[in-house]
DNA sequence: CAGGCGTGTGACGCGTTTGTGACTGCTTTT
DNA sequence: AAAAGCAGTCACAAACGCGTCACACGCCTG
């Protein structure tokens, strides 16, 4: 049977058991800053209030999409009302679409099952473009000129981060707890070894060295 | 509590009254062409629009930068459309990142919390513009007219330094203190040295001469 | 359980940076 | 005019910081 995971970042007025419906078993679960409390399998639906008491909503929306563990939910942001410019931010944050508010369980599940039934393809939502480089946070994939750079996970969440502030020296300790490393303590001289394997990549893949060192200091992404 | 002081170039539709919220207290205050109109306390937050009424906006963009009032404030561009080209001129002209437009109070705080939530210590970004020459502190690159001049550790220590202060003569020692260099004592001889090599690097760059030898006394940055 | 992959670390070697003494040439003083 | 004072420059050695490699450990897969 299959399984259809529901995120909300906020409670719903009526129950939220989960229930079984047309071949398909429906979970919901509470959605908080840090993103979902538990991994599932099968897809996964977020549904994210514009207004939410700790994190703005848009915040809330980029962080999803910033996390792997959420990488191929679908999301939905809730808007309170209709403002074009409210949409237009929702999707740029990385939304995949939106409803406008407030959100009732009937709407989520119509909403769930009319895109399923469309098979809707979730086009790449989230991403930079630094120049050559483009970085496709939704598809976890960095392309220089479009060709692939081929990134082991630590490297993409590197360039990621790099990419994130451009033009501004991170220290090794920077990058350190920019990548949330925090057990064991790392090593700064680590961060090298991190920075050499990523030239690599991004080298193989046909692309110049956007990372200048910094010495006695750490690095930049240039921009310009 | 934390404050957290906004600034904005132009009206917000919405309401600009200062409140509180998540245990830090938000302020918000117009930007004029002057500068900000009062001294606070705690982290500046300046969104500069694309369009002003009386200034365009990268130029009040390099003015809040050269302004020693507004140095450590976060300066945010606003752009009205997602123009690439206008993307890196804000960025050159001082800006610490940019949005979308238009501006309304919420794409202001999210910025803003979505900013301080992140892991980075944001210093605030000190860039000084004197003439030809620029020195942006957050990546640590000097440029004369945008044409970037190589310099060593110390090379840009000394320069940011005697940008610091000038049109005021420095003595060996000062320019030894300014540094911090301590240990082991130096030989005031030294200084001629960096000096010499740094203004081989302006050279280099195709820059003039701005540092000036002032006999038996020590080295001035000229201004004007 | 073997093999492959991702990742952190110590070690090694190399290039760069930097402080210094010496030499040179200009300026001021006597 | 000679002497003293001062700054610009060069070459060099030592120290420093970075890139890289090989290896070990943990994790997942077959």
């Amino acid at each position: 049977m299959d399984v259809v995971n529901i995120f909300l970042t906020s409670e719903l007025g009526e129950s939220l058991e989960d229930f079984v419906h047309d071949q398909r078993r429906f979970t919901f679960d509470r959605l908080g800053p840090e993103g979902p409390r538990r991994l599932v399998e099968g897809p996964m639906w977020a549904f994210v209030d514009w207004v939410m008491p700790e994190l703005a909503g848009l915040e809330m929306c980029r962080r999803l999409r910033a996390d792997a563990r959420t990488v191929d939910a679908h999301v939905t942001m809730v808007l309170e009302e209709d403002d074009p410019e409210d949409r237009r931010r929702a999707l740029r944050a990385g939304a995949d679409d939106y409803v406008i508010g407030p959100l009732t369980r009937t709407a989520v599940l119509d909403r769930v099952l009319a895109l399923q039934s469309r098979g809707v393809e979730r086009q790449a939502t989230r991403r930079f473009e630094l120049g050559a480089l483009t970085i496709d946070m939704a598809a976890l994939q960095a392309r220089w000129n479009e060709q692939p750079i081929l990134l082991r996970p630590n490297e993409f969440r590197l360039l990621r981060f790099l990419a994130e502030n451009p033009n501004r020296v991170l220290t090794r300790e920077d990058l350190i707890n920019g990548l949330g490393k925090r057990e064991p303590p790392i090593d700064e001289r680590t961060v090298d070894v991190w920075i050499g394997r990523l030239r690599r990549a991004i080298k193989a893949a046909g692309g110049g060295n956007p990372l200048r060192t910094v010495r006695s200091l750490g690095y930049v992404f240039d921009l310009g």
